[in-house]
RNA sequence: GCCGCGAUGGUGGAAUCGGUAGACACGAAGGACUUAAAAUCCUUUGGCCCGAAACGGCUGUGUGGGUUCAAGUCCCACUCGCGGUACCA
């Protein structure tokens, strides 16, 4: 009986479609399980094998919870705005929306062929209408709320105004627009000028977690800092939240550790440093201002006895009125200087700039007067953008010291600062009064209280997390739902949404420097009539202008996982029973790459939604796994370079540290679809490129005949040419990319699952490496062979031992994501019963039932031949992946003897067997009475010799 | 620099609670079947040594120490590789 792969999977990817055997309801009385992959980004390459290894294991979860009674969703959606079809549209004038919708046919027409378990009518894309009406919804409510810092949760916007009309005599005086000026600080959703990273080449603006060493993590072009309007979310009001959150969260340590980082908590205080008045009478701007104290953030308030300068972020409001008169012009030069520099610059050149800003500020304990610069090492958005200087115990300041020869008074007994700074927060102080001979830790403290008694400072928590700047110049992104009247901005009514993204032509910055939707026509707002109109219609009486930014990547994948609840609510984003019934993500799955952005976007996002009561919890992804990589695996030829060479002769690799080959070679990357086990196949390399037609080759015998005389037949048979290989990234330049299509044509959908989770534990990056696959297919065809005949006798005592053993291993491994292990498991119980020559569908119909989450489609057809060797789907009505998992048996798992490995001094010397139980000291008598242990003692006395029940018989000497 | 993860045969990996290291698979070598090949099946396969043979000895989980009757596993110090992050005061 041949195993047909193909047959089998599209027969039964047909049946379960047919009967829709994946859609899953939000009415049962089944318990809710809710597993999710990560969006993809339907890229233009479409899948490699790299994509599917989360979602496989995955499905496996799935299947197993289904298995066991649960009703599981598991939804399949696309990421579908972002940057490369919007960068291919500029390129070729194709709509993003057709390339876009293009891809994602071609990715679920992929992931089908895998058979994975999706209830694709669930399925949503972040660029219809239906999906990004809640998009944009949501960003209205974040325009419409603030975060109040005392009750820690978001309130509305009409809170606050009732606040301020009760409280502040002159809100009713202010107009409309200061009014507006003023709320506009306190929205969560909110427009500001700020420093973000500028793309030119891309024309947009970046978050900080787009923006990879100076340059765009899309595309990688150079990135500069620029000061624009933009909208804002105030994800920073979140960070105690998003930061106590992970304690609750059953995510790895590492990537809680990387969210911590990133939200950055310390703790620390403020403190007040007076200015010196001038001598000069009035250089300052104005007398008074100029002597208000300025305020700095410091963690290590003990140290500051070190004080000897201060120095100003460029960007700090303090600049301009401590700047003196002659040092003016040459502070502005340097202003103009670092304005100008790219963060790409910044990060490479790391020497030490600054310039004096003429004033000077007094340590309020010790009075010394000490200079104040700017330095762009300082920067304005952490703190207060200002710090006091401590050379001896903080690297920067240090080397700032030196450049600009200034004090440096070391404040920790023993620390020798002649070299480099002592930056650690360990020993006694002195030099510095009353902290004298305290620990760092405890002079920490006595100042924090010293300040804070004096009235001087405050101790205070600074976070690292920034606000997330929302706005993007470019086209294919969710547009804002705002129109600006009086340069303010106003949110359409929301029964107005969803506000669709207008048609356009041009997809490039408009001649005026307009973002894309510039060239809209259609793109103002009639207040009076609720629609969308031509821009010539505005007046700025009733017809306004329209936002022209859109929305970010991440807005889209924010709040996928509540739409998936509940994905043709046309009233609400989800209901608050479709809420209720499913609560949260159970288990999310995807790569660690989104630990910064993604990860914390959404739980930002989840916890505004829960402020507002529309949903019941506050943390979106109860557990979550990451998957490691798949890197690609490279096959080099190996064209000779040395004396006559003509450009075209290949040498094995086996070869090529041989003398005359030796360093005359240059490995050259070839596609590895066209070798196989690390063996080209030369025809197809032939015609792979031109410039290899007539290729001649070294083969791994040495010589260079291609065909070997076979003594048997009159015909010849072709010799081996051997590839060297690399471990790299997988791409299209390194011709390493393996398509899961081309595996499923060789091999099936099922080799596909199991050799992609029998590759390596799935938290671990691991090379795609084809070789062992046939490993795993054999596997496939073995197990398959066993049903030829399936019989209703009662299996022996071993069949079932062989069974439960499986339950056992299989159950335990999906439990803890560990299915590497449970392929072998299956080869073993496979080999065993086939040993037996088991038939019996007593074990073989649970067999299939465990094997169904990893290879569902052979499973399917192995539980219909149990029932019926001619079993049609429409005879069936159940499928596999409704079958109860198997029960575990301990009873068959107990052996009768128990066998002791017995080792000398730690050295396993022979085994012993002896009935089960047997009690401790028996075991010992047993040891000392066996043959071979006069041996091992050899002459020595045993001291002493350990028992471990069960287990293990360790004689010491 | 800082944070995290990892290192086990020719290769991918297993050893799940400190208890027989190398399961399972690939590759390789040898053999059976075959006119031949493919497919399939069987045997061997960490290294070294002794031997006619053995259920013979030694050694062995990146390096160096330690704890323990017993360490791939726990502790300390280090090396290398991978990922993240970086003037965050």
């Amino acid at each position: 009986m041949e195993y047909n792969f193909s047959d089998i999977e599209q027969k039964w990817q047909k049946a379960w479609n047919d009967a829709n055997a994946y859609a899953v309801s939000n009415e049962s009385d089944k318990p809710h399980y809710y597993v999710l992959d990560m969006f993809p980004y339907p890229s233009g390459a479409g899948l490699h094998v790299g994509h599917p290894l989360g979602y496989i294991a995955s499905d496996i979860y799935s299947r197993y919870k289904r298995q066991c009674g649960f009703n599981v969703l598991h939804p399949m959606g696309f990421d579908a705005y972002g940057l490369p079809a919007e960068q291919y549209a500029i390129q070729t004038g194709q709509h993003p929306e057709v390339t876009t919708n293009k891809n994602i046919e071609r990715y679920i027409s992929q992931l089908r062929k895998i058979g994975f378990c999706y209830d694709w009518s669930r399925s949503v894309k972040t660029c219809d209408p239906q999906f990004y009406h809640w998009t944009q919804w949501a960003f209205i409510q974040m325009f419409n709320h603030y975060y109040d810092n005392v009750a820690q949760k978001a309130k509305p916007i009409s809170e606050l105004v009732a606040r301020f009309e009760r409280e502040d005599p002159t809100w009713a005086t202010l107009s409309e627009r200061e009014q507006q000026e003023r709320l506009m600080q306190y929205r969560i959703a909110y427009l500001a000028d700020t420093k973000v990273n500028w793309c030119p080449e891309l024309g947009t603006v970046l978050a900080n977690d787009e923006v990879s060493e100076g340059l765009s993590v899309r595309g990688g072009y150079p990135v500069e800092q620029r000061v624009m309007r933009q909208w804002c979310l105030r994800v920073s009001a979140y960070a105690p939240r998003l930061l106590e959150g992970l304690d609750r969260l059953d995510w790895t340590d590492s990537l809680k550790d990387t969210q911590r980082n990133w939200i950055g908590r310390s703790e620390g205080a403020e403190m007040q440093f007076d200015i010196k008045k001038h001598p000069s009478g009035s250089p300052l701007k104005g007398e008074s201002e100029s002597e208000a104290p300025i305020t700095i953030f410091t963690t290590r308030a003990d140290t500051v006895f070190g004080v000897t300068f201060m120095v100003l972020a460029p960007e700090s409001e303090y600049v301009g009125r401590l700047t003196t008169d002659e040092q003016r012009a040459e502070v502005e030069q340097y202003l103009a200087w670092v304005k100008h520099r790219t963060e790409r610059e910044r990060i490479a050149d790391r020497k030490v700039t600054g310039v004096f800003s003429g004033s000077y500020a007094i340590n309020p304990l010790t009075n010394a007067e000490i200079p104040i610069y700017i330095s762009d090492y300082v920067l304005a958005g952490y703190g207060t953008g200002a710090i006091m200087a401590v050379p001896a115990h903080d690297s920067r300041d240090y080397a700032f010291a030196k450049h600009f020869n200034l004090p440096i008074i070391p404040l920790i007994e023993g620390a020798d600062v002649s070299e480099q700074s002592f930056d650690a927060k360990e020993g006694k102080m002195m030099n510095s009064g009353f902290l004298n001979g305290l620990d760092v830790k405890d002079a920490i403290a006595k100042m924090k209280e010293y300040i804070t008694n004096t009235g001087i400072g405050r101790v205070t928590v600074n976070y690292r997390l920034r606000d997330a700047i929302f706005s993007r110049q470019r086209y294919w992104g969710e547009p804002f739902p705002i129109y600006y009247k009086d340069g303010m901005p106003y949110p359409i009514p929301e029964d107005c949404l969803p506000l669709e993204l207008p048609a356009v032509t041009e997809f490039k910055p408009t001649a005026t420097g307009e973002p894309p939707l510039g060239h809209a026509q259609v793109w103002a707002w009639d207040e009076k009539n609720k629609k969308v109109v031509d821009k010539k219609l505005i007046d700025n009486k009733s017809v306004y202008p329209l936002e022209l930014c859109t929305m970010p990547g991440f807005a889209g994948s924010s709040a996928y996982y509540l739409r998936y609840m509940d994905p043709h609510n046309n009233e609400a984003l989800v209901s608050r029973q479709a809420n209720d019934y499913w609560q949260q993500v159970d288990l999310y799955l995807g790569g660690s790459e989104h630990a910064t952005g993604h990860l914390i976007y959404s739980r930002f996002w989840n916890k505004f939604l829960f402020d507002l009561g529309l949903v019941c919890k506050d943390e979106p992804f109860r557990k979550l796994i990451n998957q490691g990589m798949i890197q690609g695996r490279s096959n080099f030829v190996y064209r000779y370079i040395g004396e006559g060479a003509t450009g075209n002769l290949y040498v094995s690799y086996n070869l090529i540290n041989n003398p005359e080959y030796k360093d005359k070679v240059q490995p050259i990357h070839v596609d590895v679809n066209i070798v196989h086990n690390d063996v080209l196949d030369i025809t197809a390399f032939r015609n792979w490129m031109p410039e290899f037609k007539n290729a001649t080759f070294v083969f791994a015998d040495g010589t260079s005949s291609e065909v070997e005389d076979n003594p048997y037949l009159g015909a010849a048979m072709p010799k081996q040419y051997i590839c060297g290989w690399a471990v790299e990234k997988m791409s299209k330049s390194m011709f390493n990319v393996v398509n899961p299509d081309d595996v499923i044509a060789n091999y099936g959908a099922d080799t596909l699952r199991l050799y992609e989770m029998f590759l390596g534990p799935l938290e671990m990056s691991k090379p795609w490496d084809t070789n062992g696959i046939d490993g795993v297919h054999r596997f496939l065809k073995k197990a398959w062979n066993m049903y030829e005949t399936v019989t209703d006798e009662q299996p022996t005592k071993e069949e079932f031992k062989s069974l439960h053993k499986l339950i056992k291993k299989i159950t335990w491994d999906i439990e803890n994501f560990s299915f590497n292990t449970s392929i072998p498991a299956f080869m073993i119980a496979q080999s065993e019963l086939a040993a037996l020559k088991c038939n019996k569908r007593a074990i073989l119909e649970p067999f299939a039932i465990l094997l169904a989450p990893y290879a569902p489609h052979i499973a399917e057809e192995m539980y219909h031949r149990c029932h019926s060797l001619n079993a049609q789907p429409s005879t069936l009505n159940s499928f596999v992946i409704d079958a109860q998992w198997p029960e575990l048996n301990e009873a068959y798992l107990v052996e009768d003897t128990q066998k002791y490995p017995v080792q000398f001094n730690g050295k396993v010397r022979f085994t012993l067997e002896c009935p089960k139980d047997t009690p401790k000291d028996e075991v010992e008598k047993l040891v000392l009475a066996h043959e071979d242990t006069a041996r091992y003692l050899a002459g020595n006395a045993p001291k002493k010799v350990i028992v471990v029940p069960g287990r293990i018989v360790n004689v010491v000497m």
